[in-house]
DNA sequence: GAATTAATCAACCGTACGGTTAATAAACTA
DNA sequence: TAGTTTATTAACCGTACGGTTGATTAATTC
């Protein structure tokens, strides 16, 4: 019999150090936990399919990393798919949550233009590491199974930046920008900062060391972003 | 152009759920011309690629498009790996060429990054459309099989920027950035837009006819990264 | 504590995939 | 033209995949 050890009751959470390659990360206790069962595949769906993609991602792999039968993918989410789609609903909605209650700042724009960005890099860095990456691949990937699930948080984040960009024209602290583009490319540099840190990391790696950098932060590039985009949208004295 | 489709082989419907209409790009001729064999599977290959990934995209799929012989995918390139790295080299050196031209160019600095812009703009938009999406999807796929093959082609480009950027630093016309920063933030939302650019179609075309937003153009997506970046490294807000 | 329901498991199933093969026709050579 | 090489084809093969099933055990109900 497989039963192995008990070893605890609540998912560790708790990653070892640097980049272990095939950890099992959940052990399940021998007594029977559906809401335990349900987050292990959570969460392992969310690292495995932000990793390699939906069709990369086998659901042998799935169980095995969460530490649970296959057949529990098919009872507790009816199938891969249905998996997908509530790690999608679960990385992306506190992100949305986060990001619409910045509409009511009282902060003028610049800073509530800071304060998104900041909020997406601690989401990206410490919250839902997941949620670049799978933001992408959903993005690049037409005919995706769930690209149509996405929509409303993509219309609540592309309204609330808007939204803080029209002020602050409008308040004569931003020149005349067009929204939708200085979202693309605000979201679109962080969202590839982050999705593309870890293949960052390899290729630096895998560098002679003379040629090495250290990579950068996660804060230290908000801050570069905040720094860009205040800068590049800032109205400036003399001109029209 | 478009010749006689020779007989369909495969069943004419149900190319898949939600599949785009699946054009025979290539005509067949009667006599045999292994070169443009090797083409229309790079072709077929550069978009179906790009569109689905690696994994998404069977080679029956790619041999249908390029109206061609399953068979012969392995027979000239070796497997369905072997011809994705073809398209990777062939998507990625004009690239590599064109931009690392401008590190000889007389301009300032300034208008040497606009140029960049330009460059990876004209680039996406019209010579290599499936270069985007294959950068983003190669960068955020650790283990991918053909990562190391892509590192040269990055660190040429990276090189490129930093050069640039240094040189406008040096001659003050930019304020003290960090280069590799700078660098991701900038190819990170020209990649980001260029290779989302159908999936935000789709969103827009799904929408009710109020919302609608036309998409912006590459090219004023282009001048809105130029005034961005010029402005936001810019020392003193006053030159492009 | 018996009966019922919910959760888990190992084994199995049909299929689609990437790749191979043996045959063959076209192209080339001499 | 005969012989050889190159390119192409349909059919086939082993495997890995996602999903299902029937049994089994833990939890819950009464």
């Amino acid at each position: 019999m497989a039963r192995v050890t008990i070893s605890e009751t609540v998912p560790p959470a708790a990653d070892g150090p640097g980049a272990a390659a095939p950890r099992p990360s959940r052990r399940r206790p021998e007594r029977r936990d559906p809401a335990a069962t349900r987050e292990a595949l959570l969460q392992a769906g969310a690292e495995l399919f932000a990793l390699h993609g939906f069709d990369g991602t086998s659901t042998d792999a799935l169980a095995r990393r969460a530490g649970v039968n296959k057949a529990l993918i098919s009872y507790h989410f009816g199938g891969k798919l249905g998996l997908y789609r509530a790690i999608l609903a679960a990385t992306f909605e506190p992100v949305r949550e986060r990001v619409v209650a910045l509409r009511a700042t009282p902060q003028p724009a610049p800073e509530a233009l800071r304060e998104f960005i900041a909020v997406f890099g601690e989401t990206a860095s410490r919250r839902q590491p997941a949620f670049p990456a799978m933001l992408v691949r959903e993005l690049i990937t037409p005919g995706s199974p769930a690209v149509s699930e996405l929509r409303p948080y993509l219309v609540d984040v592309l309204g609330t930046v808007r939204h803080i960009l029209e002020r602050g024209v409008r308040d004569g602290q931003f020149r005349e920008v067009d929204p939708l583009m200085t979202h693309l490319s605000m979201v679109g540099a962080l969202a590839f900062f982050f999705a593309t840190g870890p293949a960052r990391a390899r290729i630096v790696a895998s560098m002679p060391p003379a040629l090495k950098v250290q990579p950068p932060s996660a804060d230290a590039f908000v801050r570069h972003m905040q720094d860009l985009m205040t800068l590049g949208l800032a109205k400036r004295p003399g001109r029209s």
